[in-house]
DNA sequence: GACCTGACGCCCC
DNA sequence: AGGGGCGCCAGGT
């Protein structure tokens, strides 16, 4: 088992989040079995390097707060990003946090 | 190898 | 209801 093997699972999470919606590190992390909710900020702090087709901004903390936002290139591009989705933010905090939040298990319904 | 530092979150005041 | 303590795991120093 390569050590970074979870690493992938997490981006295909991340990756299958909806537009529009949220979830959090620490529903993915459960959902992954992880251990720790961490692992995911820093798997997604490394997606940064590839900054690919992942769509980080979509994960927020347990509480809708963008605690992600100042590791973007520009700060403000994560609620941006978001707002471009339709998913509101004021005061560094999703609108409607809980209803727009999207659990991965949802995925498999 | 001890110690610190997090894109976290739960428990206990 | 806001704040501190602590477990968590990977990296950096």
């Amino acid at each position: 088992m390569s050590k970074t093997h979870y690493i992938e699972d997490v981006y295909e999470v991340v990756r299958s989040i909806p537009k529009g919606r949220v979830s959090t590190y620490g529903a993915i992390a459960d959902f992954l079995s992880l251990g720790s909710a961490r692992m995911v900020g820093w798997a997604l702090r490394n997606s940064s390097v590839m900054d690919g087709p992942i769509p980080a901004h979509r994960v927020v903390n347990r509480e809708g707060y963008l605690s992600g936002r100042l590791h973007f290139t520009d700060p403000k591009y994560m609620q941006r990003a978001l707002e471009r989705e339709g998913v509101k933010v004021k005061e560094d905090t999703v609108v409607d946090f809980k209803k727009l939040f999207w659990h991965p298990a949802e995925n498999m319904l």
